[in-house]
DNA sequence: CGCCGAAACTTAACATGTTAATCATTTGTG
DNA sequence: CACAAATGATTAACATGTTAAGTTTCGGCG
């Protein structure tokens, strides 16, 4: 059988673990969680989004994602409101304290992320990011049955 | 600020989240956890371990571990004894029930591995296995400040 | 119009991740 | 030998992952 520690499930979830504990310091520094700050930057990027877009796009599951806006709503660093149109749809939205939280960790963020890359090489981070979304692309559809048509 | 689908720890979790997503399955059947599943690999691999060897092979956090080895302990999949020399230590080693059931999952694992790789390409995914290796390496000692000495 | 299936969330329930605290045992040191 | 610090493991407390079930609202269709 497969070599343990050289299974790739592994060496994806180590090779992460290594990055964000260079993170989580900084974060944590801010009470924020690793997906509360993906959901802060998705916010900030758009006008508004409704949670099952913003599910998609911050790769977090509906009750994941549920249970933290309610969190970060009490915080007040979001805003909701609900779809005039459909109003089974929620429409979520960053707030200006969302926005200056955002600004003050930010910064030091950005600092790691260069560092990370000036100590792996640019070129060779950007190539293995390429490989990891060839990786996510192929494994799209089923594996073990044959696609047709 | 950097674009977040772009950021190296989202493209690790989706690329690891895309991997896993093809093995859940057949762990489920078998009512196995990937972490469950992790552990009893690893046990199956020596004669005996203690807590903390395993947490750093199977890569759990001890409180996690703690926890699933009670469960697998109580399910009859692992044996447990106390090291006659240190009583603080926990001895672990894998059950016969616990053989069987990685003899009755293994297969299709190792299927689905091959496939994988056989989709990816068997090289290039050896290549993205040394990239991983690497930048968890290269992130090994503190990032911002210079190791001196 | 009225019902029924689907869609968008949310809640529930259980497992793991994460940090801090606790408990038992051991080890080093005076 | 006594005792403080360190070690191994578990427990506690809270956050997220994961699947299933529940709630409300929409949309289509007779």
């Amino acid at each position: 059988m497969r070599g343990f520690s050289q299974s790739l499930p592994m060496a994806l979830l180590r090779a992460r673990e290594a990055v964000m504990r260079q993170f989580r310091p900084n974060l944590r520094k801010h009470d924020l969680t690793e997906q509360q700050w993906r959901i802060l930057r998705a916010l900030a990027a758009v006008e508004a989004i409704d949670v099952t877009e913003l599910a998609r796009v911050a790769f977090l599951l509906g009750p994941s994602l549920s249970r933290i806006l309610r969190d970060l709503d009490a915080r007040g660093l979001i805003e909701r409101q609900t779809d005039t149109n459909d109003l089974r749809r929620g429409l979520l939205s960053i707030s200006p304290k969302g926005l200056k939280l955002i600004a003050q960790v930010a910064p030091t963020s950005e600092a790691i992320y260069a560092a990370i890359a000036a100590r792996y090489g640019v070129r060779r981070l950007d190539e293995l990011q390429k490989m990891l979304v060839d990786l996510e692309a192929s494994l799209a559809g089923d594996l073990l049955v044959a696609e047709r048509e």
